[in-house]
DNA sequence: TTGCCTATACGAAAAACTTCGTACTAACTT
DNA sequence: AAGTTAGTACGAAGTTTTTCGTATAGGCAA
């Protein structure tokens, strides 16, 4: 029986997804190695959170190494739309388009994005149709 | 001397940022109201969130009738702004484009929706001339 | 004035999250 | 074979967040 509710990553989950995004399965020292550079951080710190997200799912382990190797279970788009639908109720009222307004004034947004994004404004409603 | 990285709210506290948004300011009796009708929910939990978000600057608390009255202190837009860089940060790298896609994939967005971006579109790189 | 209703205050338990130390083990090295 | 290195397992302390029970007190109605 699947889970009702999505495993939803903490913040420290969420940065160690985010280097598995990256990297691809990775060792804990792998992943202990990137995240140093930002931050001090334990070994076993990196270890630990790594077996809880294996417990929760949030990853899947590869034993058959000495080093075991992380994946990350779902892939970075799934768990990004759950966030910031999360985020969307939880702050905007479920309103996108407000979500996006802030979203896009929050920063410079390069013209290159602006196009990104009006292309995918095109492609929306052309599948509406 | 200003607190150098602001005050985040946690996931409670930030849906009770969201009622005093939606309604104004509002007594704890209002605020419990209205989240009791979504979960379970004691009234002294949102009158102690509500004194620790008062000592946090979250919220402004009007001590002169029986009822306290509380609101935020900081206007809706700042903090969704706040919290969307937070979650671009740590869950996009950065891409405020991507993070848009994914904000309107998540779920149907409306044609109103969809023509009120393109609006703000063209408003910012009318801006940018 | 007595009692009830509706408030706030506050301590503290409970739960969730983060961090790390220590123990143990397999695999190299010498 | 013994020592060293590089890894996992796991308990548990530390922290932050969430939750609520109990104590009090003001205000109002009988």
């Amino acid at each position: 029986m699947a889970r009702r509710t999505a495993v939803r990553p903490t913040g420290a989950e969420l940065e160690i997804l985010g280097v598995l995004w990256e990297r691809g399965p990775s060792t804990v020292r792998d992943v202990h190695e990137r995240l140093a550079r930002d931050r001090d951080l334990g070994y076993t710190t990196v270890l630990k959170l790594l077996q809880i997200m294996s417990e929760k799912g949030l990853v899947r382990r590869d034993e058959s190494q000495r080093a075991h190797v992380y994946a990350a279970r779902t892939p970075a788009e799934q768990t990004q739309r759950q966030l910031l639908g999360d985020l969307l109720e939880r702050a905007f009222g479920g309103s996108a388009a407000l979500l996006v307004q802030q979203a896009l004034s929050s920063r410079k947004t390069s013209p290159e994005e602006i196009s990104r994004i009006r292309a995918y404004l095109d492609a929306l409603e052309e599948e509406k149709k």
